[in-house]
RNA sequence: GCUGCUGUAGCUCAGAGGUAGAGCACUCCCUUGGUAAGGGAGAGGUCGAGAGUUCAAUUCUCUCCAGCAGCACCA
């Protein structure tokens, strides 16, 4: 027999018999590691302890206390448990697939009757059981004609097309859990009783589509959680509550700041307070794109559908657009971006090179009928704001522009207190205008901005628009969710097709390349994340409610009414609550409603010309001279642009 | 769009085959109270819409609409 050598992570050799699988390698270590191990990694590998070695490899051995690695495999065999006793339970439910995902896993199924909650407690009761029969988990390799048939066999026809979809140079492994068994790549623990039994909780139950594809079977997928302690388990689970709570919808109720209506169905009805941040918000933007060197524009929101044609949206997203009636025999369609229309302007009259790079930008309202399961509150929408702006420019300009692009959307996030930003970078797919070359250009011109701003992106082969490639800005929120906003598209087609050109200084007509970004995105949406991100207590320039100037006593009243005029003019969002009710009660109100700033007046303000300062989140009050809040607030009131 | 669930007062929710209830909010009265709900009274609902079963439907059935979770989609 060959003898292979293992390299231990402290650098010892140990030698074995080739063919030893690495649970008896732990088991010669020690007893007790031999009881322990859950699985190895076998040069950066992740091994099943029942695998053997053939040759000679670094080698480590892990155990519960190996974080990642007994997650992974605990949430593993965890969808493996969940599958074996869901076909206890009921032996006609067809198994399919159960990845690892964050925080758990899930399995599929395919079954007649729907999941209750009340099944999901009988399985993971279930679970339970089969947990604490520390079943062994045992496995071999088969070759695909015995798989086939077992499958076959055993009425499995899911596994059938699993095994059809697998190279067939791949191995096929199936493994044991007691005597039920299942296709799987591995590794799993040494048997069921190394699953911690109160680490893990059955979430929901939902549908989805076998492989993804919305033209195959709805299976039923149930979602689990899976820590290695209770504790753990108890931790993620405040934590979703702690998300709970930072729902925008909630705290738009809560904040009045918009609502929704059955007659428009993903249409806001924004109210006073919550337009008030919209306005922020577009007011900011709007600064910074002037001093960016942008133009602002306005365009029409119901266009022939000629346009659309030229545009390809017609083709391409025709059944997404929101259509429009008329009598006069033509097809309109409200615009489903700001694009076209731009076209429109820019080509209305003859560009001279001088001009260029030319960027304009209009805070258009956009139309886009999106499919009915796809509309969340704000996040997404049917009809929204974009922060929509395009760069004409020559070829030879298009890399700075790009760069300078990519420097403002990071500047403007940072001003919300966005740091942490990620880059997805999407390339041509399948359907597109356009011809290779130009989309060669593209994508060279967004992978050099990012490499030369030194920014981790991922590629996304395929996924980009129909014109052109794109970036897409991602953003970490507090609490540690991503949310796509922003977006740099690179197209050299619709100028193309509009036949859009520039007077060159050697006077040909040569097309422009233009830019698509949009920097909140969809302003709509970007109002949701920041009420997410901030847990509806914005900065104190966002917040739609600044201050509130409560009177303790009617005799106050006048007193209150001149602090609320002298903030007003000092450009400070300020409301009076002079209402017959009791400090404790206002307080209590404009607290629940995320007012950042509460100054209460009883007698001894009113005599003293002083406020009593009450701060969101903040138990202790302060006193402070009339002039000095004036003039703290109306400078806590400026942008971060216009600050200092 | 697909699967499942839900729809009762402005909000959060209870309820039952015999045309409805609570708390908060709202209006009025009392109370002038010092930092997260002072007390009392009143008003408020075609029980999402339509059809069917029934002597009788808000309750049971079906269709539609909307919302929620997930999937698919996201120019």
């Amino acid at each position: 027999m060959a003898q292979i050598t293992l390299t231990l992570p402290d650098g010892n050799q140990r030698s074995y018999e080739a063919g030893i699988t690495p649970a008896e390698v732990a088991a010669d270590i020690s007893t007790s590691l031999g009881k322990k191990a859950i699985s190895a990694t076998v040069d950066g590998a992740h091994w099943d302890l029942a695998w053997p070695l053939e040759s000679d490899a670094s080698f480590a051995l892990h155990t519960i206390k190996d974080e990642d690695r007994a997650l992974e495999l605990v949430r593993h065999d965890l969808a493996h448990i969940m599958a074996r006793a869901v076909q206890e339970i009921w032996p006609d439910v067809k198994v399919t697939i159960g990845p690892v995902i964050e925080h758990g896993w899930y399995y599929d199924f395919d079954r007649a009757e729907p999941f209750t909650p009340e099944d999901l407690g009988a399985i993971e009761k279930k679970m339970r059981e089969i947990i604490n029969r520390r079943d062994p988990v045992t496995t071999e390799v088969w070759d695909r004609d015995r798989a086939v048939q077992f499958y076959k066999d055993n009425n499995e026809p899911y596994k059938v097309e699993l095994i059809d979809a697998i190279r067939g140079d791949e191995p096929l492994r199936m493994y044991w859990h007691g005597d039920w068994q299942d296709l799987c790549r591995g590794p799993h623990l040494q048997h069921t009783g190394q699953v911690p039994a109160d680490g893990f909780k059955l979430m929901s139950v939902a549908g989805a589509y076998w492989r993804g594809d919305s033209d195959r079977a709805m299976l039923q997928r149930i979602y689990g959680v899976a820590f290695l302690s209770k504790e753990r388990l108890r931790a993620h689970l405040n934590m979703l509550e702690e998300a709970a709570k930072r729902d925008h919808r909630k705290l738009g109720r809560e904040m009045d700041l918009f609502h929704f209506e059955e007659h428009a169905p993903g249409s806001v009805f924004w109210h006073p307070a919550g337009w008030r941040i919209f306005q922020n918000l577009i007011n900011y933007m709007r600064r910074r794109q002037e001093a960016a060197g942008y133009v602002e524009v306005n365009t029409p929101d119901i266009m022939d559908r000629a346009l659309w044609e030229t545009s390809g949206h017609w083709f391409n997203y025709m059944d997404n657009m929101f259509l429009a009636q008329t009598h006069d025999d033509r097809d309109y369609a409200l615009k489903p971006m700001n694009c076209p229309g731009h076209m429109m302007l820019y080509n209305h009259s003859l560009r001279s090179y001088r001009e260029l790079p030319m960027k304009i930008g209009e805070f258009g309202k956009v139309h886009r009928y999106e499919p009915s399961g796809a509309l969340h509150g704000l996040l997404r929408v049917r009809s929204f704001t974009q922060d929509d702006a395009h760069i004409y420019c020559t070829p030879e300009q298009l890399q700075e522009e790009c760069a300078k692009v990519n420097e403002l959307v990071l500047s403007i996030y940072k001003d919300f207190g966005f740091e942490d930003v990620h880059v997805k970078l999407s390339t041509r797919p399948e359907n597109r205008i356009g011809s290779d070359e130009s989309w060669d250009l593209s994508e060279s011109a967004l992978k050099t901005t990012l490499d030369e701003a030194g920014m981790r992106h991922t590629i996304f082969e395929g996924e980009g628009a129909f014109y052109g490639p794109k970036l897409e800005y991602v953003l970490r929120d507090a609490i540690g969710r991503d949310w796509q906003c922003g977006t740099l598209q690179v197209d050299y087609n619709l100028p193309e097709r509009f036949g859009s050109t520039y007077v060159s200084a050697s006077g040909e007509k040569l097309a422009p390349v233009m830019l698509h970004r949009a920097l909140f995105g969809s302003l709509e949406r970007f109002t949701g994340i920041l009420i997410e991100n901030w847990e509806g207590k914005l900065p104190f320039w966002l917040a739609p409610r600044q201050v509130v100037v409560a009177s303790i006593v009617t005799e106050a009243d006048d007193y209150v009414l001149e602090v609320v005029d002298a903030l007003k003019k000092a450009g400070v969002q300020v409301e009076a609550d002079v209402r017959n009710e009791k400090i404790n009660y206002k307080v209590r109100e404009h607290s629940v409603g995320k007012v950042p700033v509460i100054l209460a007046i009883g007698h001894r303000e009113v005599e003293d010309r002083t406020v009593t300062v009450r701060r969101l989140g903040e138990k202790q009050t302060s006193v402070a001279s009339l002039a000095d809040i004036v003039s703290e607030l109306s400078a806590a009131a400026l942008p971060p642009d216009l600050a200092n």
